[in-house]
DNA sequence: CGCTATCTTGAATCCCTTCAAGTCGCGTGG
DNA sequence: CCACGCGACTTGAAGGGATTCAAGATAGCG
């Protein structure tokens, strides 16, 4: 299942082929979206594109990390959104784009001229169909984010953001996992609404309590699931409503 | 434009036949939809659904509003969405809620059964184009909210409140004319992730300072647009990218 | 006209931020 | 190989904005 991504091979060798806006199609369809599809990469830390900007392109993350964010006239700034492998950017409809979008790592994109895709959007209802289906999850975890920051403290912040990012890469969850932080403290920070530096306390408070070790400044593991869970603020249950 | 709803009208008739689910639906498809439907109606202050339960319609609401929201354990709540005639409930595809649909007034609502439902976004392209579209648009909202929960102030918090409920009012925005917040100081304080003494507060100080003037304690009228506009934190232009 | 839910205002507290000073760790070049 | 330098991170102390707790005021309704 682990496909290492080569601009030579077809969609339909494509790591992001079962799960990307295409994942619908059969290979017909397949057939014209290769034909329209165009590749274009970018360096960790570049811009992709700018709040405001023309949007030219309906793009799909192949490989690497980007986000979303919106940065007020002061400097603050909020990550509104994590787009990963199969994610796409940009809405079908919109002539710009409503946020900035910056290459977390070493971003590889899929695009699709915008008035092209609109045309395959109308056209091809496996298009449209699978780009609801994303669009919905992709509101449902951003409600989700919602809850997080409006109502949960720097801890409970903390510790869902952990939750996430373990349940990222494993599942089921076990103690004792080796992980990695992909992010700067920074980065957490504004993604979650809070300042640098109360990352930083909070992560060494959740050390302190014996819920995590850390292994220098990105690699750690769980000690005490229950506890983490137990400091997300959420439902025993996990809160994970499929 | 102004349509009273009246369930014994056709779906041509009906008030949010160009905004719903419905709105790319030729007439042959909506006589589909016509013989599909049913309508239920909700009391103010009645759960519609609570999170988890199973999902059996999905719906648009046709007059009225209701709130989605998440309550933690400890009662802290947070509303992530609003519903407005045409907004719909429920995701093709999923089997529960994930959040608790409350009435803020009292709701009709327009049904469907989901499984049918789900059937018509295989079969008539026009829904889940409008349901793309839809989620789509939904999901800009959200993220726009989440930058507000995320890294606003109090004031700014209630500033950009202010601004959306008159801009959905009337548009373009006039000084002097005359609103009604509908809504409660608890419920706005659970939209914008306050307490209700702080919504208060804040409201008090816009009066005090000359930007907005009461009549009683749901009405009132702008004093000073500009002095508003630059207290929600937004760009100067508006913020608003179409 | 009085009752009650809603709202306002005050005072104290607290959590997070801000400002400031280090420390750590990693890559580079001597 | 180690010193150096710089960005990333940690920790402390002070400050502030929002919350919490607690009275009252107001308005809308029977």
């Amino acid at each position: 299942m682990n496909f290492v991504f080569n601009e030579r091979d077809g969609c339909s060798k494509c790591p992001i082929r079962h799960r990307a806006v295409c994942a619908r199609c059969d290979e017909d369809e397949l057939a014209i979206l290769e034909g329209m599809k165009s590749y274009r990469t970018f360096e960790q830390g570049e811009t992709i594109i700018w709040r405001g900007d023309d949007l030219h392109h309906i793009s799909s993350v192949v490989a690497g990390s980007a986000s979303l964010s919106r940065t007020l006239e002061d400097g603050r700034t909020q990550v509104v959104g994590l787009l990963l492998p199969s994610d796409f950017i940009g809405s079908p409809g919109r002539k710009a784009v409503e946020f900035d979008v910056t290459a977390i790592t070493d971003v590889t994109l899929c695009r699709f001229e915008r008035k092209a895709f609109e045309r395959l959007v109308s056209d091809v209802p496996h298009i449209s169909q699978r780009v609801m289906e994303m669009a919905l999850d992709e509101l449902s975890a951003a409600r989700e984010w919602m809850v997080l920051l409006g109502r949960k403290t720097a801890r409970e912040k903390i510790a869902t953001f952990i939750e996430m990012v373990v349940r990222r890469d494993t599942a089921p969850i076990h103690q004792d996992q080796h992980h990695t932080l992909p992010f700067t403290r920074e980065e957490i920070a504004n993604f979650l609404g809070l300042t640098l530096e109360t990352v930083s306390r909070q992560l060494s408070l959740l050390k302190k309590d014996g819920v995590l070790a850390f292994v220098g400044r990105r690699e750690f593991t769980i000690l005490d699931l229950a506890a983490l869970r137990d400091a997300t603020g959420d439902d025993a249950d996990g809160s994970v409503i499929v």
